[in-house]
DNA sequence: ATCGCAGAGATTGGATCCAATAACAACCCG
DNA sequence: CGGGTTGTTATTGGATCCAATCTCTGCGAT
């Protein structure tokens, strides 16, 4: 998304995100730009700055004069972001596919493995994310990516919680999903791996939707 | 994009996305803080928190220790946000489409005709957003629509040039595109209005992305 | 006892001031 | 005469200070 982090904002809104991602700050929290310019280091200003972007990002939401928070999304929302990503992820495949590299292809099944190896709920969510950006590294359309990251990370916490949930038990139903729409793509079979990409995505908005307590339906 | 319009900053955020939008400010213009904090009243922090919004939102791209300018888009970036909009839009409008009511419906019909009775290019503009915005009226999920402006935004400029270009000697097609899609809409077709809708955007692309000049290509 | 109101504390929004970085130009040296 | 270098200026990045707004508590009236 082209930021830099070498100024004291860029490095701010990284950290910041990646505490959003990582969990360490829940949906509906609120975030006072006081604690966060004296824990990250730094002025209030740059964090305001960092707060400005993250909200165009989706990533938190400001209440003029009250602050900024991460957004507590229903299921309804949830299940838009994925079928936004049902949407957009098979064009960057397809964009992607013709362009990708026998490296590119060597480090996607490099990661494939390392997730059937077995990993951790958290290892998981960072490895899987990884599988499907690097199936997209010939697509390099910022804004068709930029979109596509912004969906990953607005779901990113309901993600986690339907994993730790018990998502792991079906394992099995990823690695498949995964293993069909490699070889599609192994094979440059674009129209293939942008069908086996969609049921993925698909099958995981189900899943993900009917887990009834990740939300609190009011 | 829930933006408050009270506050100095959210104001200046308008003001700047206004202009950009109308073509004031130009693609590759850069955009010096003090200027437009003088000539909009306020200090340069307002403007540098709407700059940076401006940024996430695609609408300028800022860069370290330099500045902020407009993007200046080549055929392909274009191309590929118009095929976002081919997958996002039918997915809006089929969302919307069930809960449209007969307001609604008068009210859009109300604008395609204001368009149809003929229109300069700038007003063109505006009617054929606000068309389409309203046809999404019952969709109201806040990421889907917010995206769906996005690329609206980051286009406009690409879509003017066209028109100006000498688009609107073929102003007979744009109506009946609209005409084929709002009828399907009105009898409740949502398969038959997102095909519409799919064709209308997908034309345009092939004609703005054929019309050369308007990119300067290296 | 409960609702309303007022005031104090806390938090965000904005302005001014200072530091750091980059573009530009003149100058010195080969 | 040309290229590199250094100094100057313009512009952005960051910090501190002040104003405006919101929240929460406590008091009083009904």
């Amino acid at each position: 998304m082209t930021e830099t982090a070498a100024s004291t904002s860029g490095r701010i809104l990284h950290e910041l995100r990646s505490e959003i991602l990582s969990g360490q700050i829940q949906p509906g929290q609120w975030l006072r730009q006081e604690d966060i310019a004296e824990r990250l280091g730094g002025s209030r200003l740059p964090v305001r700055e960092a707060l400005r972007t993250l909200a165009a990002e989706g990533l938190v939401e400001i209440e003029p004069n009250k602050g900024a928070r991460v957004p507590v999304l229903d299921r309804e929302d949830v299940e838009t972001l994925y079928r936004m990503r049902e949407k957009l992820e098979p064009l960057a495949l397809s964009t992607s596919l013709p362009r990708l590299t026998s490296e590119d292809l060597g480090a996607i099944e490099g990661v494939q493995q390392r997730i059937e190896a077995g990993v951790d709920v958290i290892d998981f969510l960072t490895l899987d994310r990884e599988f499907h950006m690097l199936t997209y590294t010939g697509c390099h359309d910022e804004q068709l990516m930029a979109t596509i990251e912004r969906l990953w990370n607005s779901t990113q916490h309901y993600r986690r919680a339907f994993m730790e949930a018990g998502g792991p038990g079906r394992a099995w139903v990823i690695n498949a999903e995964h293993r069909l729409l490699l070889d599609a793509i192994n094979q440059g079979d674009s129209e293939g791996a942008e069908l086996h990409l969609l049921g993925h995505i698909r099958r995981t908005r189900r899943e993900l939707s009917s887990t009834a307590h990740l939300f609190n339906d009011d």
